[in-house]
DNA sequence: AACTATTTATAAGA
DNA sequence: TTCTTATAAATAGTT
């Protein structure tokens, strides 16, 4: 849809692929969120540049639709169906172990805080004092959850992205070559 | 870009909106698949249709994505080389010590928690302004997570995820060994 | 599912 | 990179 039609083959020029990409994405997120908003869908997407830089989409965010995701599927534990459990395998296990249990903490513990909010909502507040108190620690509480939560919802996000019901393990590391794109 | 322009907001007869998600979610993973072959760039979709059915697409292959992302970064993380802004990551070495830690930190916040939702039953809290802060603070931090759901994280979350996709309910084992190379 | 009148996306070019 | 514009492609309403 441009002046000249197009192969859909890979663009050979660095260049022209580049700039394609970027029309094209942003082209791809529009109508991800078209799609959604039409249609009540949820929608999320990654998508990686040619140079490697990672671009995502997600309404009404990746957060939510992995939740809906997995209250849906809930957890299935499927076995390594691969058999290439041989990278790193203990580490990533014994991670993923643990990720397990913090994250279905961290649900439990997210359920309790919108709890809190809905009865802070439905009862007028009374005791200032008591709320003062209340308030600093609630927000520590919410800081902490927080902290890791961000890091579950990806593990989340990405369960969904793998189409298996399992929960993924992270693996916080940053440094990352930034390419222009 | 049909018949008629339409405005980008739920559609309402149910039909129509069925027919729209159909041909629009047809047409977005045709787009997505046009992209990663013009760009060679790697791309995962995940859909649910306004009746919470769910549609997926990928190019190559999440796992596909994975390996090849591992392959290339692998799980190093040193400090930033690149010089690139960016906040601390622990390594896997320390990834199990800093979740038990966390874990730990949660559990006591929940019980905090819990006791705030019972003096707050117990008493009748009143006092709209500070509902407005809660509410307001909970709402900073939820941004604060979502600044942390970077393209990054979710790039290296996405590729350990894909890569690794088990969960394994196994005794606690200890550390792990080897780093990255 | 097909068919088109239109709208929308975008390939080139500036 | 941003904008312009000719043209290809997607799709809303219809059959």
């Amino acid at each position: 849809m441009g002046r000249r039609k197009i192969e859909i083959e890979m663009v050979k020029d660095p260049n022209t692929r580049q700039v394609t990409f970027s029309k094209r994405r942003t082209g791809l997120f529009k109508k991800a969120n078209e799609l959604s908003i039409l249609c009540g869908a949820e929608v999320a997407i990654v998508v990686f540049s040619p140079g490697n830089k990672p671009y995502s989409f997600g309404h009404p965010g990746v957060d939510v639709v992995a939740s809906n995701y997995l209250q849906q599927e809930n957890i299935n534990i499927p076995n390594d169906s691969q058999g290439n459990a041989s990278f790193d395998a203990p580490n990533m296990e014994n991670l993923n172990q643990e990720l397990a249990e913090v994250l279905a903490q961290i649900r439990e513990s997210e359920k309790q805080a919108e709890k809190h909010d809905e009865i802070l909502k439905k009862n007028d507040v009374k005791k200032l004092s008591e709320l003062e108190g209340l308030k600093d620690s609630y927000k520590e509480f919410q800081d902490l959850v927080k902290l890791r939560l961000s890091d579950l919802e990806i593990s989340e996000y990405l369960m969904l992205l793998a189409r298996h019901p399992v929960v993924g393990v992270k693996a916080k590391s940053t440094k990352k070559k930034r390419r222009k794109n």
